[in-house]
Formats: C-alpha cells, sequence, structure tokens
DNA sequence: TTGACATACAAACATATGTTCGTGTATACT
DNA sequence: AGTATACACGAACATATGTTTGTATGTCAA
C-alpha cells in the first residue's frame, strides 16, 4: 500500500485512456471498455490494475457500482488534461512554518511566491471558505499551547492573512509584552481584547489593543493520527 | 420538440440532483439514484424525464450504458454546477452520520452505496493513509461531550471501519453498558481497556472488554471555522 | 530445485442498471 | 360523452458490468 510505487506502462496507458474518456462522454469507461482499448484480454487483469493504482494513490473507487472511478492525481509525464475552472481540483496553500507559544510568527514576504515542494498541503475547498489561496496559508502546531483553544500539536492551521479582526472570529494572535502566540476567538471590549479559548473550561483573557498584533483569520484545522 | 418548453419542478430537480451527484462522486447517477432522491416511484419515469430534459436541450444520453448522462446546459435560476465528471482532485468519502454521546454509532450495511445530498466530504489524499477510500467514512460530531479528546461540536471525523484496535490508537468506541459513544486512545491493560483522553486534563476510563465496542479507528479530523 | 510473488488469462457468477409494457390517472379539447 | 395527450406507476425483462475463482506463467531469491 505504498504510495511511491512505479507504475507499469499498462497502468500509465489505462489512467490515459480513463482521463481522456471521461473527458470526452462525461462519465467513467467500464472495466471492459478499459480492457479492450487497453488491449487486456481479462476483466480482471483490469480490475487487478486498477488496484494498484487505487494503492498508488491515483485513483479512487466506488465498489459494486458501474462506472465507479475517479482520477484523483495527476498522471506522471503526460499534460494534465483540461479541467473545470470550478471546484474540480483541491487546492493547495503554502505550509510557510509553526505556530507555537513563545515565537512569533514569522511570513514569508509573499506567501504566492513560497517555493518548496513539500511545502505544500491540500485542503478541500470549502474549506478556504470562499478565500483565494494566494492570500491563505498554513502553519504546523508545536507544543501543547493551543490546548485551550482544542488544537494540539501536530495540527495544521489554515489561516488568512489579515490584521483585523470581527467579533467571534478565530484569530492567531502575537501578544508582544507577553512573548507570547496564541489562538483563539476574538473579542473587542471597551478597551480592551478578550481572548476567548474553545475550550469553555478555560479562562479567557484580556490584552490592551496595543498588545495584540493579529496576524492571520484562522479557516480551518486539520488534524491526521498516525 | 421545441426547446423552450418550460421544465417542470421535478424536472429541474432531477438536473439539480444529477449536477451535484457528478460534482460530488466524479460520474453520474443511475436511474434508480434518480428516483430515489427526487420521490419518483417508477424507473419508467424517471426515463420519461430524462427523455424530456433532452428534448429541452438540456441533457445528453448514451443509451443503454449505465450512468450514460451528461448535463450540456445551465440549470435556469441555479448557479452553474460543474457539468462534466472530470478528474476531480481529490478523494471523496461518505459522510454517513453523526456521532455524539448518547447515541450508538450506526453505519449502513454498504458504505460505498450511500447516496444524500451532503454525503460526501473531500479528504486530502495523505489523510487517508493509504487506506481504501470504501472501508473509510466519515461523521460529524454533535455536542461537546467529545471535547477531552480535542473534539468539538461540527467536527468531521474520518474513519475506517474496524472492530479492534492497536495500543494507543485513537477509536470510536460504543460503551452498551454507559450507552456512550466516545472518541478515546485505545489501550489494552490486564483484563481491562483503557479509554485515554488526548488532552490530558481529562482523566482516562476503564472499561471492560465485553462493554467496549469498536466502531472504527480515527484517521483524522477536520473542522472548519465560519 | 523449490517456493513465494507479481502478473496474466478465461470462464462463471452475481447484481446493478437501462428498457419495455400494460395500466391508471388527470386535464383539455371536440 | 368520447378522444387525445401528458404524466405517473409497478412489474417484468434484457443485458451491461463489477466480482470471484481456478489456473498458468514469468521472475527472483533461498
Amino acid at each position: 500500500m505504498k504510495e511511491f510505487k512505479k507504475l507499469s506502462r499498462r497502468q500509465q496507458n489505462m489512467l490515459r485512456f480513463m482521463s481522456e474518456y471521461t473527458g470526452k462522454r462525461g462519465f467513467p469507461p467500464t472495466i471492459r471498455e478499459i480492457g479492450e482499448r487497453c488491449d487486456i484480454a481479462s476483466t480482471s487483469v483490469v480490475n487487478y490494475n486498477l488496484n494498484k493504482l487505487v494503492d498508488a494513490g491515483y485513483l479512487q473507487r466506488s465498489g459494486k457500482v458501474s462506472r465507479g472511478l475517479r482520477i484523483i492525481r495527476d498522471i506522471p509525464g503526460v499534460a494534465p488534461l483540461p479541467r473545470l475552472a470550478t471546484n474540480s481540483n483541491s487546492p493547495r496553500v503554502a505550509l510557510v512554518g509553526r505556530i507555537a507559544a513563545g515565537e512569533p510568527i514569522s511570513l514569508p514576504e509573499d506567501i504566492a511566491h513560497h517555493i518548496d515542494e513539500d511545502d505544500y498541503v491540500a485542503v478541500p475547498q470549502e474549506f478556504l471558505q470562499g478565500f483565494d489561496e494566494n492570500e491563505v496559508f498554513a502553519l504546523t502546531v508545536r507544543g501543547d499551547s493551543m490546548i485551550d483553544s482544542m488544537i494540539q500539536d501536530g495540527d495544521i492551521v489554515i489561516l488568512r492573512q489579515q490584521s483585523t479582526a470581527d467579533n467571534g472570529e478565530m484569530v492567531a494572535a502575537w501578544l508582544p509584552e507577553d512573548s507570547e502566540t496564541t489562538l483563539k476567538h476574538f473579542y473587542r471590549e471597551a478597551d480592551s481584547i478578550r481572548l476567548q479559548p474553545a475550550n469553555t473550561a478555560y479562562d479567557p483573557i484580556f490584552v490592551h489593543p496595543a498588545n495584540c498584533q493579529i496576524k492571520g483569520k484562522v479557516l480551518s484545522v486539520m488534524r491526521s493520527y498516525g
């Protein structure tokens, strides 16, 4: 079940055919159609190789249903086929650093120009809440200092870069006087700012507006166990 | 037949469902699936209305082939949706229900066959941890009963269906005697099972193995603010 | 050699899925 | 009334299509 398995020529062929067929007809081919077009005599061989493609992370199958195929990754060495401009492609956002208590959040000048191969993380479209992916970035959480906000070590936080916030929004804030980075719900009060943890078992903190630099608004959180 | 025939409410409904389904799953629905979701009792009625949609210029059909549908025109009064089953670049898992304290987790017999409105959620490939999408499902968390596990109301939990677990894994467990559903780290002890919250501020609970039905292993958690 | 493993085939199998048909309603028009 | 038309139902039907099984072949390592 490894990701980096090399595809056989036959498997590449199948992948390309499925992609073309789907683009042309509007729905994926059947196992038998794949077999015919890729010169595979037996349906079980097609099935076998389809499962290989699933293992390799290129394909998704819906069991027992006809044409239950879905290509979920570009074919290596082949130009990606035209897709619809709308939600066809899952966005990738720049993973620009880490967030931890005691250290400020430093962002590169230009998020959109961040260029590190593995520093991108795929995010489902809906989790971007309509924001442009160029103004959105991701941070890895280090340490348990955000535990009052229901965010733990290893979590990936998706944020939109902005320096102000509306009441109730979850923000990433740097508190210079305390040398403290925190993720909390933002509330502007009479002459202070209330930062409210998500877990109500913890108490809010109050800070002076001058001691609260908002770095961004938290859009979503993703966590992977294992 | 003329092009500008007004569509019946039923036909509009069908069109919208087909569009959504295709966008979500990557391939068009079957006649029977359309019938179920649009409250049409007979497949022949669905077929009848599909042909009407063809006449009206909204749809293209490929005769005799399963799922041979292709929307070729936008639905009036509805935002244009992706009409082609193109390569959508991220896996979808079935969102089969909710998880809350006090009610058991009931799963449909066949996850892969579930077909409902918001029934699928896009998940980044890496968050599936290499498991087959057909054995993976998602639940929406209701209530704050999982707060000790750093999971809150509204979170989407991605699980793999399994009835046993290894030490340290996060599992979804149903405790019959307590009528309690819970998400915790699993540890098998001498003659009991220790369920350990992720937030160490909370205490573990110990249960008898007979009083602990494991429903699945938690692969990942996704949370969207907004 | 032996055995394990990946790949391949063909045929049988189970069922998912489109199609057809006979029938029953309404409604509108003659 | 009688007739035509649009729309609906359910059941039977035919076949399109995924799955399983038994077997065979190659390679590679022990």
